[in-house]
DNA sequence: GGCCAGGACACCA
DNA sequence: TGGTGTCATGGC
C-alpha cells in the first residue's frame, strides 16, 4: 500500500463514509458545485432549497428565469450576482450542447467534457472536476485548498504546485475508481474542516502515518 | 466583531 | 506568470 492509499485508509477509519455529494440528482450536484465556490455548504443548501421551493431546480426553469430573479433566490450562498451569471452560462451550454440532459452529456469522454466545462465562464478546474466526479461518476480527483494544505503538511507535495500536478499525484497512486475518489475528497474536506486548519505534530494523521512508515 | 467557507476571474506589473 | 482585489452571505 502506498502513502496516498495509506492516508485514505487512516481518514476512512477515523471518519467513516461521508455520503457525498448530498444531492438528489446529478443536476443538483452541478448546481451545488457552482454555488459552493468559496462558500460554506450550509449556505448553499439554503440557496438550493429556495430553488426547490419555487420548482426551479431543472435546466429549463433556470434558463427561463431572469438573472436578477435567480440571484435573489440564491442570495443566501453569497456572491449571488456572479453565481447567478455563472449558473446561467453553464445552463446555456448544457442546453445547447447536451439538450439539458445528463445522460446525453455522459456519452462523451472525460477529457472532452473537462475541456468543454473549462470553457464556461465561472467554471474553473476544481468545479469542473467536482462535476465530473460527483455528477458524472468519472474518476477525476478533485484538488482544493484542503487537499493542498494537508498533503503539503504531510510533506507529499509543494503547496505551490499547479493544480494538475497535484492531481497527477493522486492519479498516479490510486486506482481510477470513482467511488474511491469521491470518498477520498470528501474525507479530506471533513478532516480539513474539523482538524487540520494548521497541521501540527498533534495531528492523528501525522502520527498514524509516521507509525506506519516506521513500524509498517 | 472578526474570521472563514467544498473558487474563479479580471487586472496589473 | 504570479500576486492581489473582488465578489457577499451566514455561522461560530
Amino acid at each position: 500500500m502506498n502513502q496516498i492509499e495509506e492516508i485514505f485508509k487512516i481518514l476512512f477509519d477515523r471518519y467513516g463514509p461521508q455520503y457525498w455529494w448530498p444531492a438528489e440528482t446529478p443536476f443538483e450536484v452541478i448546481v451545488g458545485a457552482i454555488l459552493t465556490q468559496a462558500t460554506n455548504w450550509n449556505n448553499v443548501e439554503k440557496a438550493i432549497n429556495n430553488l426547490k421551493k419555487h420548482n426551479l431546480l431543472d435546466p429549463y426553469s433556470i434558463h427561463n428565469i431572469s438573472e436578477k430573479d435567480l440571484s435573489n433566490l440564491i442570495k443566501p450562498c453569497g456572491f449571488y450576482k456572479i453565481k447567478a451569471k455563472r449558473l446561467k452560462s453553464f445552463i446555456e451550454v448544457f442546453i445547447n450542447k447536451f439538450d439539458g440532459n445528463i445522460s446525453k452529456m455522459n456519452i462523451y469522454p472525460t477529457s472532452y467534457l473537462r475541456k468543454e466545462l473549462l470553457k464556461i465562464n465561472g467554471i474553473g478546474m476544481e468545479t469542473a472536476d467536482s462535476i465530473l466526479l460527483y455528477a458524472l461518476n468519472r474518476p477525476v480527483f478533485v484538488i482544493d485548498n484542503y487537499t493542498k494544505r494537508l498533503f503539503y503538511c504531510l510533506g507529499l507535495g509543494d503547496y505551490k504546485l499547479p493544480y494538475e500536478k497535484w492531481q497527477q499525484i493522486f492519479h498516479n497512486f490510486l486506482f481510477p475508481i470513482y467511488q474511491l475518489y469521491q470518498e477520498y475528497h470528501a474525507l479530506i474536506v471533513e478532516h480539513g474542516k474539523r482538524k487540520c486548519r494548521r497541521c501540527n505534530d498533534k495531528c492523528f494523521l501525522k502520527k498514524a502515518l509516521y507509525l506506519n512508515l516506521t513500524f509498517g
